[in-house]
DNA sequence: CTGTTAGCGCTTTCAT
DNA sequence: ATGAAAGCGCTAACAG
């Protein structure tokens, strides 16, 4: 408060000298060490405590060789989606105590290495990415020039190899599929297809191989971009067709809300005359009405197993050659689904 | 790929002996320095390159005293509102190319102080914290201690003093008062009340002084809590009185979305024969049925004042003495206010 | 314009 | 069980 402000900080040697001992000593009771006599161990406390001692890592980070620090590389942060992840991953650090410093790539591969060079410089010890569209070998050679252990989170781009950690989109939609079979469904489109990314090519697969599983028209799609967008044109025309279609399937939470929408400006009863599955379960679903059917891809879990596997490799560098994590995914049936039984 | 991998990373030193040059002229060369001869810059940037030479901020950072990082302490990583503060803040630190490192306290007082201490111990510059509920003296005693420029944000405590950036929660309820009046509503209820933290008690006062304006019964108050609770049996009764009220302003978006499912139980149609308005405007409100008219709150701007000022605070430090920075709330108006007119 | 020198605050052998 | 000394990779005077 009133102090002098122009002082230095104290140091440890400042505390070693209070204490009557070495900086090594000190240093040893820093950390914990079993090697200092109590009676010394007591007498350095005292003295870290009266003069206020704050530990600097970012000193003793030059002679070890770890920071405690993880770069985590979204594509959108300030999606709730994402902070899902990142509380995930939060959560295992918190308990290593090793601090996430964030980065945005806003899903643009430029930026992306930009950040993750910038985490590089900061001597992380390893990286989360959720690869930005487009991510392509310049990203491969970039991270093998970092020598930074990454593991992959949501989606992969293949020719990184290494670790990942996601949910399996794949059997998520198929789930979905088999559920509006079994209530009776045999008309089925799949809204917002695209191949942008891993975790899309996963979701068109799976709806590929499920309509071909079940014996129904697999054509039945409408294709979407990024940031949620789908072509509404398109979709408007298949339902004015003569054998147009009864549900759907989307790519998301998101673009299912916007279809839901869209079928009551059509005149159509979302939940009633046409089933609705979303996927991701964001907190809008449950509120929505009618509530919404969807696939719960657990972000929260594949931030948390990918950020033990980082762990793990940062503790045992040049392990295994790459390990996938599949988190497998839940269906959450609520009302947009025909079944007037479920409750929110 | 294939090069040897315990090799000790290539140092400035190296790259000035490659270059044929001395190592304060290459860490010139590296901060862009105009002194140096464009042939010599040149010659060192062309050994970096071929070297595959990384910026060590880490070192650096050990002579300047400067990390080009801050900490941002937060209550719910993971909740949507503060992920849209989060993205504020990272958009103005991108530009200065500062980076982030997130904390999570929970709303734990002690984990709060924890945390602050951690991050404080990476020697970033300066925090942007978002209190705890039950933040007392102690942390007032501790950022005192750690001699660290703090700006509030979203909620501040007094005895803090210093910097605070939020918005004015005070007259948004206000606001939402004055919209219901305008449209006839004359028993207002205020659902979640609670004085457990600055932006709690600024939305009661501001219920109780809009009340006061409008000659209103101030007295129709329900009770709320932390993690977005409301005290439903309450609720109940005083929908059962004779006198029962025919609009909610409600604490925040969430309890609203459970006001209007607790009153479609009850047999009433929200925004039909009652008007709800929510406060933060999340994503969930536009998506909901009837559309949540709401309070916008601007986590995102937000943000974005709190990294600005904090900037400042680092890059002239010790200047004025706290500065309060209010950012002004909007009424979004949708369909849960009886205005059948708005669109969603 | 470039080089020399002296640290920043800590950890780590290696003696004792 | 403790201390001496070297050094992590960089920057900041200062001298030329």
């Amino acid at each position: 408060m009133s102090e002098c402000n122009t002082r230095r900080p104290v140091s440890l040697l400042d505390v070693a000298k209070a204490a009557g001992v070495s900086r090594a000593t000190a240093s040893l009771v820093l950390r914990q060490s079993p090697l200092v006599a109590d009676k010394t161990r007591l007498r350095v406390v005292e003295a870290m405590q009266s003069l206020g001692y704050i530990y600097n890592r970012g000193a003793a980070n030059l002679r070890r060789n770890r920071t405690g620090t993880i770069g985590l590389v979204l594509n959108n942060i300030g999606s709730p989606f994402y902070s899902a992840l990142m509380a995930g991953v939060d959560e295992v650090n918190e308990d290593g105590s090793v601090v996430t410093l964030v980065a945005n790539s806003v899903d643009s591969p430029d930026r992306q290495i930009r950040q993750i060079r910038r985490l590089r410089e900061h001597n992380v010890d390893g990286i989360i990415l959720c690869p930005a569209i487009g991510s392509d070998e310049t990203l491969a050679v970039e991270l093998a020039r970092l020598d930074l252990p990454c593991v992959q989170a949501l989606r992969h781009v293949e020719l990184l190899g290494g670790d990942y950690v996601g949910a399996d989109y794949r059997s998520g939609i198929e789930k979905a599929v088999r559920h509006l079979v079994g209530s009776g469904h045999r008309r089925i489109v799949f809204v917002g297809a695209m191949a942008l990314h891993s975790a899309a090519r996963e979701r068109n697969e799976g709806f590929r191989h499920a309509t071909g599983l079940h014996g129904l028209e697999g054509g039945l799609v409408v294709a979407g971009g990024p940031d949620n967008v789908y072509d509404v044109a398109a979709f408007d025309r298949l339902l004015k067709t003569r054998n147009s279609p009864d549900a759907a399937v989307c790519y998301n939470d998101v673009i299912a809300l916007n279809v839901m929408n869209r079928l009551r400006s059509l005149g159509r009863q979302p939940g009633r005359d046409f089933a609705v599955i979303g996927m991701d379960n964001l907190p809008q679903a449950a509120g929505a009405f009618p509530a919404l059917t969807t696939i719960d891809t657990r972000p929260h879990e594949v931030g948390r197993k990918a950020a033990a596997l980082l762990q793990k490799r940062i503790a045992q560098p040049g392990l295994a050659n790459g390990e996938h994590i599949i988190v497998p995914p839940s269906l959450i049936v609520r009302q947009s689904c025909g079944e007037t039984s479920a409750a929110a």
